[in-house]
DNA sequence: CCAAAAGTGTTAGTAGTACACCCATGA
DNA sequence: TCATGGGTGTACTACTAACACTTTTGG
C-alpha cells in the first residue's frame, strides 16, 4: 500500500459573521485585493499561523475587523475540496461569529445574505452552509448575541421569526419566553420612540 | 504586519466509531505501531492524501477497518492545537461514525467508553468531544445507525436511555414512537429468545 | 409452572395554539 | 386626534407523565 503521497496543506479560518439590521440577515465581506477572484467579495478569513489555534487566528482576524473581543464564535464545518483554492491545497475551517448590531460603526461591507452575487473561492457554498447551521440550531443560546443586553420583547421574537422563517403568535411568545426564566423585565424602558415605549427585557 | 509565518499542516481525519454491545457504548481503538505513543491505543485515523476530501479519506480508513462501505459518518469539529502532533503540526477533522454491533465481525479492539485509559495523542479529548455531540444530537436521524433494519421497540428504548443518560417509561416511549410515524410495525417476529418474542420494527 | 421480557389503557397535569382589543407615546 | 407599535386573557387541544398488571414464549 505504502508510500502514500500525504497531502501537505495550509489551514484557513473563515468567519461568516452575521448581523441583523432592519429586519434583514446580513455578513461581512470583503473585497480581494489579490488574484485570483481580484475585486470579488470574500470571507474576511485569514491563515493560520505557528503556534495559533484555529479559534486564535480568528480571535486576531476579529480585532483587525471590528476591534471588539467580545464576539460569539462557532465552529460549524470544515471546508476541504481539493481544488477549493485554484493556488495550493487550503482546508478551511468554518465558523459562524454572531454580532448585535449596536456594536456597528459602518455598514459599507455588510451584505444582505438574500442578495450575495458571485463571491471568490466557495464562500458562497461556506455561507449558505453557515446559514443552514444558524437556522438549525436557532435557540436562546445562540440568538441572545444578535441582541444587546436590554431588549424588547418583539425584537427578540422578530429575530427568531428571521432565523427560523416562521413566525409566532405575539401573546404565546411572550408567555412563552417569560416562562421559561431565560429572560428577565428590567426597570428600563425603550426612549425615543414615537409610539408607546417597550419594556426592556434581558439574559438572565 | 508582514511577512508572517503561515503554517504549512498536516490533516489528518479522526474517526470516532461507535457502537452499542450489551447496554455499553464502544468505541474502535488500535494498537499504535510507531512512536510516538508506541503501543497506546489510538484511534483509527488517517492522513490526507493529494485530491482527497476528508469525507473520501474516511471513507478510505472505513473500508480498510470494517470493509462495508456503508456507514453513516459525520464532522463534528476540526481540532487545531498547536502541539497536539510533537512531531510536526497536524490539524485533526474529528468524524462521528456509528454502527450497528451486528455489522462487527471481532470486537477485539472495542473499547467501552467508560473504561479508556491512557490514549495517543489528544484521542481521549476527541472521544469526550464526540460523545458529547453524540447526546446533544441524539435523535432518529443519528440513532438508526445504531439498530439493524428490524428491531424490538424496546431495543429502539435502550439506545435512547443509554445515548441521553436517562430513563424513558416504556409504555409513554412505544406511545410517542408508534404515533411519530418514524418507525412502524413490520410481521417479524424475533426468534429463538426465551421469553416472549417481540414483534420487529424498521424505520420508514 | 417458572423465569424473563413483551405488551397494553386511563387519568391528570402541563404546554401549545388560536384569537381581538385596549394602551402609551410622539407628532 | 391620529398613527404606531406595545401589551394583555381565555378557551381549546395536544402532548407528556405517572402508574401495574397480563401475555407469550422457552426451559
Amino acid at each position: 500500500m505504502y508510500p502514500k503521497k500525504y497531502e501537505i496543506v495550509k489551514v484557513s479560518v473563515d468567519p461568516v459573521i452575521f448581523t441583523i439590521q432592519q429586519g434583514r440577515i446580513k455578513v461581512l465581506l470583503q473585497r480581494r485585493e489579490k488574484e485570483p477572484f481580484k475585486g470579488l467579495p470574500e470571507l474576511p478569513g485569514g491563515l493560520l499561523l505557528a503556534h495559533e489555534t484555529g479559534e486564535e487566528t480568528l480571535q486576531r482576524k476579529l480585532q483587525e475587523i471590528i476591534s471588539d473581543g467580545t464576539i460569539f464564535f462557532t465552529q460549524f464545518y470544515t471546508f476541504t475540496q481539493p481544488d477549493r483554492d485554484p493556488r495550493e491545497r487550503t482546508v478551511s475551517i468554518g465558523f459562524v461569529a454572531l454580532v448585535n448590531e449596536q456594536k456597528i460603526k459602518s455598514w459599507n461591507n455588510w451584505v444582505d445574505t438574500q442578495e450575495l452575487t458571485e463571491l471568490a473561492f466557495d464562500h458562497l457554498k461556506i455561507i449558505q452552509a453557515a446559514r443552514t447551521f444558524l437556522k438549525e440550531n436557532s435557540g436562546p443560546s445562540l440568538i441572545r448575541h444578535f441582541l444587546p443586553s436590554y431588549f424588547p420583547l418583539n425584537q427578540l421574537q422578530e429575530v427568531y421569526e428571521l432565523l427560523e422563517s416562521k413566525k409566532y403568535d405575539n401573546r404565546n411568545f411572550r408567555k412563552k419566553m417569560i416562562s421559561s426564566g431565560l429572560v428577565e423585565e428590567t426597570k428600563k424602558i425603550e426612549k425615543e420612540v414615537s409610539h408607546r415605549p417597550a419594556k426592556l427585557f434581558r439574559f438572565v
